[in-house]
DNA sequence: CACTAGATTTTCT
DNA sequence: GAAAATCTAGTGG
């Protein structure tokens, strides 16, 4: 592997056309929708360590929570286990579910107000084969399930809670622009919540296999 | 395809 | 003590 960890360019996936532009914080320090929106397509990369090596997958389906809404963690202030929701922006948010699944969270908004965008799924670029497929068990079948839904999407980039409250800078977790715009984005109510189902809040590719079968599927509109 | 139950732990009431 | 920003395997039509 090509040295200078420290270039803000990296070779993603088989498409080396565009060079990719780690995304800066200032990207996150926005309304909360606009950032679940303009997350899709945007490649994360996730390395186990020094000398780790990288998993990539791009963003496919995102979630909202923000504030006061009732279906956001935040909506009674910064509990020990929200509180880097109320942080600065550009920062993990990781948390333990249902007793077995880590759900990854990027930090948005200005710091002082609560906000998150929860990554739902993603389409692996790189890594699939070695790292992802491995972390899921070997169970399988196609590449494009591996990251399908935000409790797989953990499991395959290896995402736990140590990872809570990582910049998203790197070195562990980084983001990147490769100049990719989604062609069609659907917008649905969230998943697996139970107050705030009003609001469309659920952002994701239209037609890509990597989106999450969820019910809200039906309800999807474009946008 | 639709629906159900079970796994299992952190957080808050 | 109950619910939770979930997933899988199982049943039945």
């Amino acid at each position: 592997m090509a040295s200078s960890s420290t270039s803000s360019s990296a070779r993603s996936s088989g498409d080396n056309r565009a060079e990719a532009r780690l995304l800066p914080s200032s990207f996150y320090g926005r309304d909360t929708l606009e950032v679940a929106r303009d997350l899709l397509g945007k490649i994360l990369v996730v390395r186990a360590g020094p000398g780790g090596r990288p998993l990539s997958a791009r963003i496919v389906e995102t979630e909202a929570y923000s504030g006061k809404d009732p279906a956001s963690h935040s909506c009674r202030g910064p509990t020990p286990r929200c509180a880097v929701m109320f942080g600065p922006p550009g920062v993990s948010y990781v948390y333990f579910i249902y007793g077995m699944y880590e759900m990854l969270n990027f930090v948005t908004e200005a710091k002082g107000r609560a906000g998150a965008v929860l990554i739902r799924a993603a389409e692996p670029v790189w890594g699939s084969e070695e790292g992802m497929r491995r972390r899921r068990g070997g169970k399988v079948r196609h590449d494009r399930e591996l990251a399908a839904g935000p409790g797989k999407l953990c499991r395959a980039l290896g995402i736990r809670m140590s990872h809570n409250g990582l910049g998203l800078q790197g070195p562990e977790l980084q983001v990147f622009d490769d100049g990719c715009r989604p062609a069609e984005v659907s917008v649905s109510p969230r998943v697996g919540i139970r107050e705030g189902t009003d609001k469309f809040w659920r952002f994701f590719i239209a037609g890509n296999p990597s989106v999450s079968r969820a019910p809200q599927n039906r309800e999807a509109r474009p946008v």
